[in-house]
DNA sequence: AGCCTTTGACCAGCG
DNA sequence: TCGCTGGTCAAAGGC
């Protein structure tokens, strides 16, 4: 039962954090803003605070959200795009019994695009699902040869939408690689340099990919038909212009936001 | 050269 | 046991 007392009380004290960083974080960009040209880079001590806060929030809302839904909600904000569901339960009408297992050790989570979670993915597998007529791509981690066995199956959820996408991870990153941020490529907010590798709730902090990335790079979740893949790269780049962000107002949102959340427990 | 995606074949779980 | 279908493998070709 993921919805016990001991979670109501770890989802407050993450939403807690989580409020407390972003009030950290507008007082940073207000300091910035007074202070005129003075800007000392104020993007790269914003993100790791950005990156916590929002850690924080997501894993409370994973805690919040498990038992009572598998949809993901889609955020306004380019942000929090996906929410995480926990894998209580994968059999749906539509798998008529024959999954076969997915273990204890995964979880889901919906998005309305491919995002780059912080790892490196080689594609190994792609299925056409009978059931939905919908293809499934199966990832693996990079470094699988160095005994990783974390792998993700990105599957479309939808005909109708073909933005919206189902991702299951399996297992957790054993392999120490993890993408670090880049001095000559600012704009990256999807770098995970900062946060513990293998912690479940890294796996679970999902942003949007800002960086131009080639077809080939679009190892994040792509499906294999043309028309899916052209779809996902034109949705991409809105998203990459979206990323610049208004970090000010984005900030006084995710503060409302936090501070709704807070008062409801 | 090395790593990637694509894709058909094969394996295995489930009814 | 059999057939269906999801998951994985591996060869081929591209970047």
């Amino acid at each position: 039962m993921r919805n016990s007392y001991l979670d109501q009380e770890a989802a407050i004290r993450k939403v807690g954090r989580g409020y407390e960083i972003l009030k950290e974080l507008q007082s940073l960009l207000q300091l910035k803003s007074r202070k005129g040209e003075e800007v000392v880079n104020t993007q790269e001590l914003a993100e790791p605070l950005l990156r916590e806060g929002l850690q924080a929030l997501n894993y409370a809302l994973g805690i919040m959200r498990s038992g009572v839904s598998t949809v993901g909600v889609k955020s306004q904000n380019t942000v929090l795009e996906s929410v995480v569901s926990s894998d209580t339960n994968h059999r749906t009408e539509n798998d008529r019994g024959k999954r076969k297992r997915l273990g204890e050790n995964s979880w889901t989570t919906d998005t309305t695009m491919p995002y780059d979670d912080g790892h490196q993915w080689r594609k190994y597998g792609d299925k056409k699902i009978i059931a939905t007529n919908l293809s499934r791509g199966y990832f693996r981690c990079t470094y699988k040869d160095q005994g990783c066995e974390a792998k993700k199956l990105v599957q479309q959820t939808s005909n109708s939408d073909p933005h919206l996408f189902k991702v299951t991870y399996i297992n957790t990153h054993t392999c120490n690689f993890h993408k670090t941020i880049s001095p000559s490529s600012p704009l990256q907010p999807s770098s995970f340099s900062l946060i513990e590798p293998d912690s479940g709730v890294n796996q679970m902090l999902h942003l949007q990919e800002c960086k131009p990335s080639r077809p080939q790079l679009l190892n994040q979740g792509s499906c294999s038909s043309d028309a899916i893949l052209t779809d996902t790269f034109t949705n991409a780049s809105v998203v990459e212009r979206n990323c610049e962000w208004d970090l000010d107002s984005l900030l006084r949102d995710l503060i409302g936001f936090a501070s709704e959340d807070f008062l409801q427990i």
